[in-house]
DNA sequence: CCGGGCCTGCGG
DNA sequence: CCGCAGGCCCGG
């Protein structure tokens, strides 16, 4: 599911339901997560005290508690939601925070894509220290997209999934942006002009500021951390249009598939060079 | 670079 | 039954 604005808006959610209040205990389902890993038990254990500050890192939330860190991917299915007590857990738990307030802080995950990891420094995660730009930060300007993709030889769809150049995007907002900025997705990054770097630049955060402005994009899964679907799917380009015209052109939006992963592109108006 | 795998569920 | 899914990892 969740990309930087589905990430961001369940980091908003939470903060203020968060920051003060005290993780009591923790239970865990049992099952692992992500490639397998058993979740660490007594790391998350040893986790509990007051949180200080809910974080987000591309795609990664991180709780500072009692001066460790509690890390969460959400990977594809993954929600962090606050519900009561005494509301029945749903299938797919595998996480559940006691809190001082009264109510649950719970992870659920079908598909156990998802990591919750802890640290006492989580910038030492390889997960976090591998990261590359957080494209809504100051640090991410045209110049610093240009230098990331200089001598790259792939093609732009896999140069922004890439989480250790830009992080924080995902299949979605990879064809949203590329759309916007008018790039063919196959189109070679390091030969780019810098006029097409600066408008794939403001794409990426046109994109990502709206998506977060609409709460995320829900498909299916997407649910912010009470529960509410977000709105973006509402604004979606190209991303699911396969066969319907170009919202910008004569042209009709093709599926093909790169890396993997279904794209969504314009043939007419997204070109190579 | 590609393909496959991880895991579960949904829709055709 | 088959293919597909907002992510990521690994081996060849």
């Amino acid at each position: 599911m969740p990309e930087l604005p589905e990430v961001e808006t369940v980091r908003r959610g939470l903060a203020p339901r968060l920051v003060g209040v005290t993780l009591e205990s923790v239970w865990t389902s049992g099952k692992p997560l992500r490639m397998n890993h058993p979740l660490d038990v007594r790391g998350l254990r040893r986790t509990l005290g007051e949180v200080a500050a809910v974080e987000r890192r591309a795609k990664y939330l991180i709780l500072t508690v009692a001066g460790r860190s509690i890390v969460v991917h959400l990977g594809m299915t993954g929600r962090l939601e606050i519900a009561p007590r005494a509301a029945e857990r749903e299938p797919h738990t595998h996480v559940v925070w006691s809190l001082s307030s009264g109510a649950d802080l719970r992870y659920v995950d079908v598909r156990r894509f998802g990591a919750v990891l802890c640290a006492a420094d989580p910038a030492q995660l390889p997960e976090i220290e591998l990261l590359g730009e957080d494209p809504l930060s100051r640090r991410f300007t045209p110049a610093r997209l240009a230098e990331l993709a200089a001598g790259r030889k792939r093609n732009a769809k896999t140069f922004l999934l890439d989480q250790t150049r830009v992080a924080g995007l995902g299949n979605i907002y990879v064809c949203e942006a590329l759309h916007h900025a008018r790039i063919h997705p196959e189109a070679r990054v390091d030969r780019l002009d810098l006029s097409r770097i600066t408008a794939l630049h403001r794409a990426i955060q046109d994109v990502l500021r709206k998506a977060v402005a609409n709460r995320g994009t829900t498909l299916r899964d997407y649910r912010d951390s009470s529960g509410q679907p977000g709105e973006n799917q509402l604004t979606l380009q190209a991303y699911g249009r396969e066969g319907e015209p170009c919202p910008r052109g004569d042209g009709q939006i093709r599926r093909v598939v790169i890396q993997g992963r279904s794209t969504f592109f314009c043939p007419a108006c997204q070109r190579r060079s």
